[in-house]
DNA sequence: TTGAAAGCGATACCAT
DNA sequence: ATGGTATCGCTTTCAA
């Protein structure tokens, strides 16, 4: 059942069915109505890959993660979803890995799909050095792109970040404040976010007068027992505090506290990050930094719809995180 | 850059080159590399849409679930996609929510994008009654559909499900063997999957000529706080032991524990469900069932490929859980 | 092995 | 307000 065969049973033109279909306003009350019904009856949906040839666009947004069984991502994308859907986008997934080659080429194959607007998720797309991320800035001169927690810089590039550097700054001072000296910071990756949060980390020492000792900063996967195994092995490093740049990291922290015999917050303190259900099935439940994936998403999306509107759009937006104290930390 | 133009610049009709693209037998090899060339030269891809239009098809499965950033989900999501793109397929995502209407229409509307076939994730599409899921019947008489632990019987329609039931029989077994005999049933929603636990869960008590305790089930939601408190509110509800059917409740129930000062495993055993990283992250860790969401879904691509590579499947796979046991239970 | 031409099912411009 | 028709870019017969 095509445009043709509607045409034929209400007795018009195919211009004039394609007009109700896209509801033009240049056309009979009479005819319209006769033409809806005539479609309801036969139960007619337009042919989207037709009407992508004409328009060259289907109405569709890539989102690419890394990985969405990781939960803030999920997240990410459930919320993009949910909401582009409401403004008629669909949305096309890819999980490109954590591989910078994978990644180059996620966005590669994605694109291909002439997508209207790409959406980058995750602060894994930018960070490391410039050549490692042009493949975006070339994608940028086709379709708008869109980054949740990155920040590139170029034309068509829009970024709306969490301001990490500032929560940590923060939850390392506020660690200071109440006496910590050894503050051990945990981090997995590279990524444009954990070098904000290690910078914030550094800069509270250093505004206060602190050293920042290169043995306090470990790098460890973001896995609960990988990380309290990889503290396990330490056997010399001794710290009062540990900040981490992932929930999974943090409790990590704690199994091993346990395994150590040391009390939390008692001994030591554990702040984690994301704010994620880990944070609240551990014991004690973990303080840990919320960086606002919803809102940041949400911000993306009002940006996104503007620009396909044809306004003008800032390129950077940052937006606060919020330390949600529990049970780890007694300050 | 369109085929008419490679056509043009490598001097040989679009024919040909639409012969090069999807590399068909019968063109020379000299042509073959001369077009190749120039694809390469002017970064030539085919357009989607134009081809989709002639094959109807854009090698595009509709994934469709309640909610991404639900763990077991999300991994679902993740292994579908990576292992779909390996065959050559894209996924367009759909998260429907939990609400019979709105799984209704997500299914309604991702079917208008032509999609090769459908998989629909979580055993919240099957369960209720029939008439609920009259609907999924109805997309099989278009497309092929795929349950990932759920079952709905009729023609199209192939199943993919963890032996939820056995599962839950034996993990309530083992507790009754292990002398508990006022278990707790927790679950949180009526999918198929639900039932089948529950039955499991009954049948272990019946055969061991048990009274199955019309008190020791029940309904809450799958969170942990909210779980934790609703316990709390049951002033003489008296336990031995508790199976969840999902991890969030179990860590629920371990926390309710700890706020009574009740004693895991020594004074109530708690068993999860799919073994999810609440599991390791809660104190003491759970004992849970891996339900096996990635054997499921490999299970699922592979029929769908068989499907469509023109071969017979069956159309119910079930798989054996798998019990893994930690510290919340002394069995 | 290659090419010409007929679809595929919409949109949109130009008439009327 | 409505209809006719070129157009989008590809796949696929049918001839050569």
């Amino acid at each position: 059942m095509n445009i043709y065969d509607i045409a034929k049973l209400a007795d018009v033109s195919i211009a004039t069915v394609s007009r109700v279909v896209n509801d033009s306003s240049k056309v009979n009350d009479k005819t319209k109505e006769k033409v809806l019904r005539v479609m309801e009856e036969n139960h007619y949906t337009p042919n989207v890959f037709a009407r992508g040839l004409g328009l060259n666009s289907m109405k569709t947004v890539g989102l690419v993660c890394p990985d969405v069984s990781d939960n803030y991502m999920a997240k990410a994308v459930a919320y993009l979803e949910k909401n582009l859907r409401g403004y008629g986008y669909d949305c096309i997934l890819y999980c490109s890995g954590y591989d910078e080659e994978d990644k180059r080429q996620a966005v590669e194959l994605i694109l291909q799909k002439r997508i209207d607007a790409l959406v980058l998720i995750g602060s894994n797309y930018a960070g490391g050095r410039d050549e490692e991320t042009s493949y975006i800035n070339e994608v940028a001169g086709q379709i708008p792109v869109f980054m949740i927690n990155g920040y590139i810089e170029g034309e068509n590039i829009y970024c709306t970040l969490a301001d990490d550097y500032q929560a940590v700054y923060d939850a390392t001072e506020e660690l200071i404040f109440a006496g910590k000296r050894r503050i051990l910071f945990l981090s997995n990756s590279e990524s444009f976010s954990a070098m904000q949060k290690r910078k914030g980390y550094e800069d509270a020492h250093k505004n206060h007068g602190l050293p920042v000792l290169e043995e306090l900063r470990l790098y460890t996967e973001n896995s609960i027992h990988g990380t309290r195994d990889r503290l396990l092995l330490c056997r010399n490093l001794v710290f009062d505090s540990v900040i981490a740049t992932e929930d999974g990291m943090a409790v990590g922290a704690l199994k091993y506290a346990r395994a150590r015999g040391i009390s939390v917050p008692g001994e030591i303190s554990v702040v984690g990050y994301n704010n994620s259900e880990l944070s609240i099935s551990c014991e004690p439940e973990l303080t840990t930094v919320d960086a606002r994936g919803e809102i940041l998403c949400k911000s993306a999306i009002d940006s996104m719809m503007s620009l396909l509107g044809g306004e003008k759009i800032r390129q950077k937006t940052m937006i606060k995180c919020h330390l949600i104290k529990r049970h780890t930390t007694d300050f």
